[in-house]
DNA sequence: CAAATACTATCGATAAAATTTATAATTACT
DNA sequence: AGTAATTATAAATTTTATCGATAGTATTTG
């Protein structure tokens, strides 16, 4: 058995045709058939049944080509190893973002980062923060941008910023002369939240510290995206909370509706999280360096106030 | 990068000498030689520092070696894979057992599981329980038996059998009369105790509901072994529990000072654990049929109740 | 201090293997 | 039936792994 014969079998198992999976391993098609019999004589083991077309795994080949991934990912890391050792920024790099943090946060450190640094080849997925956290453990993820803390052992974060959240407020609200709001305002019943799940939602609920939160049933109006929300809010049907970065992007005319907390801002904390086997550590510091220095522009707010999110049901 | 260089690179790692590395690997050294130079030249490091003897690894070398572990490891399971779609009983096997359970069961199951399973290779070490834990999830070990429950998510338990306190109590002490002794009867003061860390100890001490468990300076005599706890005992330096296998092998003489508890006898329970992933389940079924099998007919005690080890300093 | 010892690297030869090109066999589709 | 698509086989070629012999280099020993 050897490491080529295995990613073999991942090419055809991927593709599910000998000839393409050929060409994308840059070998010829008889190569990739003589080789993964080969490992099946070895094994003494069917791990293709190529009677059915297009070809199937076996339910033994299932297992095999399980297996087979566990052994390339870790080879794979090898080469991680070095680099980190000798301190070369590159290879391919993959990162996760939660979705309230992903449009804002993205635009602004891109291109500066793959300007600084060409030779990494950043794959930048839209996730949840469960599936970050379960991405991280089992090393799918090199790293994550979240809301934190997290409370995860295997996990590290380092905080990139604060994001202190801002009021909406529609002219016809009962807030909207108060030139500054405080937490003690708020009524979890006439604000507008993200849909559930969404760590931010879990953040504004923690933030109104209501004995009504119990009384699930109230939020009748929940949405996926902060423009929804801010629509939504200039019908009347409520004010809503919004991430700070966000508010940069609204026209000037409903920038007018924004009210700002009272010191101390409540604000969530947003971290570059990764696993604490730290592989690929140079490429976290980089992206680390580049975007607390984007963001250091950006937000200067002191004087924080840190809402976590919840445990349970966030995203 | 091949698993053969891997392996060779393990080899001489081990052995930090090329030459028995390569006897151990049934090779000759100059393939070791060329072999972990072309590693090396790939990699473009070196693992080895050849100017210090015996031969050491270099910084980076021992990551290496720690990678290529992983990966080795990961290798090894494909033919576990196989086996298990198989049904093959074979192979080599890891078992630990804590220091508690060894002496008594190992003999009782041994000579039976290897006649009826000889294709099985184990290899049996004696662990604390908190090394097996940690040992199982590393996938070192293949599975253990150990006093449970052990509230561990990523451990499967199969209780083999549940094992009786038994009072071994000298002619001189207050209880020498009784026929049957309660837990009411027990006074942590004067009883005789393993050493720390010895989950016997931690499921006797539970079991001793007294309130003068935190002055823990009172207990002054402890013991690795049963064996130096009888001897104590009989100098008058206190009754002592013994675990109910242990029982059977003492003198007839000090058979006299046994006293059983009255019902529900105060036991411990004792299980094969493994780990989830659940490779190898042929071997971990045949081991448990053999040993449940075997116990059954030494142990015969109904209307038990569980005393479980606690959750720090177990051994 | 020189000889012996122990160990690793290098060289050339050979055996083993992986890969390729060419082609046959099989299956699916029209 | 004929064509297209796909996998398997065969023979040739290239590449790689291993070995035996030996050179080089410390380390130890008499």
């Amino acid at each position: 058995m050897t490491i080529t014969q295995l990613k073999y079998v991942l090419a055809v198992a991927e593709h599910q045709n000998f000839t393409k999976a050929a060409e994308n391993t840059f070998v010829t098609q008889p190569t990739l058939s003589m080789q993964i019999q080969k490992l099946e004589d070895e094994l003494d083991i069917l791990i293709f049944d190529r009677s059915k077309k297009p070809i199937e795994l076996t339910d033994i080949g299932k297992k095999i080509v399980s297996q087979a991934r566990n052994i390339v990912n870790e080879a794979d890391r090898m080469q991680d190893v070095v680099d980190q050792q000798k301190g070369f920024i590159g290879g391919e790099f993959k990162l996760g973002i939660i979705p309230t943090i992903m449009p804002t946060l993205l635009p602004m450190f891109l291109r500066t980062f793959t300007k600084r640094y060409p030779k990494v080849q950043l794959k930048i997925e839209e996730l949840t923060t469960d599936e970050i956290i379960s991405k991280i453990s089992e090393n799918h993820l090199d790293a994550a941008i979240a809301a934190t803390p997290l409370y995860q052992e295997k996990i590290r974060e380092r905080a990139l910023y604060y994001e202190p959240f801002v009021g909406y407020i529609p002219k016809s609200h009962r807030l909207a002369e108060k030139k500054e709001i405080e937490t003690a305002d708020l009524d979890i019943e006439d604000i507008l939240l993200l849909e559930d799940g969404h760590c931010f939602r879990d953040g504004v609920v923690n933030l109104c510290k209501s004995p009504k939160l119990h009384a699930d049933q109230s939020f009748q109006l929940e949405s996926g995206s902060f423009e929804t929300l801010i629509k939504l809010s200039n019908e009347g049907l409520g004010m809503t909370l919004l991430p700070y970065l966000h508010t940069l992007e609204i026209s000037e005319k409903q920038k007018d509706n924004l009210r700002y907390f009272a010191k101390p801002h409540p604000s969530r904390e947003v971290s570059l999280i990764y696993s604490t086997s730290e592989l690929k550590l140079q490429i976290i510091n980089a992206l680390y360096d580049t975007i607390s220095g984007v963001v250091r522009g950006a937000i200067a707010f002191q004087d924080v106030e840190i809402i976590s999110p919840t445990k349970k049901n966030r995203k």
